[in-house]
DNA sequence: CCTGAAATCACCCGTTCGGATGAAGGACAG
DNA sequence: CTGTCCTTCATCCGAACGGGTGATTTCAGG
């Protein structure tokens, strides 16, 4: 349960899904074929699965920051070069991953949940929160949310 | 530097501050009366030292949650029968000392921190905390204070 | 081309937190 | 006066967190 090797466990799942999806692929040819050519069915099944996967990597590869970008950034229109959370964020030197931290901080997860949301180890995820506790001045998690909010980085 | 026995510690602190008080009034007693008659700042310095303790001790048994339901109140006035976060309060059954707790998690203190003051003990913060998690149904500190917000408890 | 910032991951160690449980005293309603 | 709720305090144990440190990769800018 532990991550401990998070890359390893990662590829490791990687490996068994991809795996999976051409027995599972080969199954369903062997079966289809058999009992009728329902080429479209097989077709589907395969545009399915394979949708699944696009969806998931690039959820993987875009989503955690761009889906949180999105809720933020509506709420502070950009009046003249910076709004103002931009601006705080570069006066602290704040860079972009540890607000992607800082948000999902602000909403009670946990290290690990952090790190499977933003698709990265608990160790990331702590390096990235020692810096934010230390950019942010603050001692804990807790602190670094309010602050957070005090100063308009997060809702 | 851990507080074990509070309790203990607390009688101690007690009898420490009492202690250097008395020492204190003789010692400027005694100097006074040897430089001049000065009764009248005598009686002032008497004064403040029992005003502060007079105050402290107001503090330790009434401040910790008064001065914390004065900043909530106002900011819901009661239009009938319950402000909103009183009647939130009422369905989760939260208690008043269950609130305060939750009113210093948010500020991002410390279960220490909050013992401090609150002038209970940290075991006693964390059974209000366990009571607290279980009615708002969360696993962590940061979640009990979004989970709050969101609730109009807090803030 | 090289420097430096950013992002990633890892390990160790100590502290803090949370869960489970028990207990005791005060307040208050029935 | 008896049960119930609130508040308080305690212990044990495992999980989560935080500090410190080092390392690698990538990439933009001088």
């Amino acid at each position: 349960m532990p991550p401990k090797f998070s890359t390893v466990r990662y590829l490791l799942l990687y490996g068994l899904a991809l795996g999976a999806l051409l027995t599972l692929m080969t199954w369903s040819q062997y079966r289809l074929m058999v009992i009728d050519h329902a080429t479209e069915l097989y077709v589907l099944l395969i545009a399915v699965m394979f949708a699944g996967v696009g969806i998931w990597v690039g959820l993987r590869w875009s989503a955690p920051r761009v889906l949180e970008r999105t809720v933020l950034v509506p709420l502070a229109p950009s009046t003249d070069a910076l709004s103002p959370n931009e601006q705080v964020l570069d006066q602290l030197s704040i860079s972009p991953r540890e607000l992607d931290v800082l948000v999902q901080l602000a909403r009670g997860l946990s290290n690990e949940e952090i790190a499977e949301r933003l698709f990265v180890s608990t160790n990331t995820v702590k390096t990235h929160l020692a810096n934010i506790y230390s950019k942010l001045d603050v001692k804990r998690r807790t602190q670094a949310v309010e602050k957070a909010r005090a100063l308009g980085l997060i809702q």
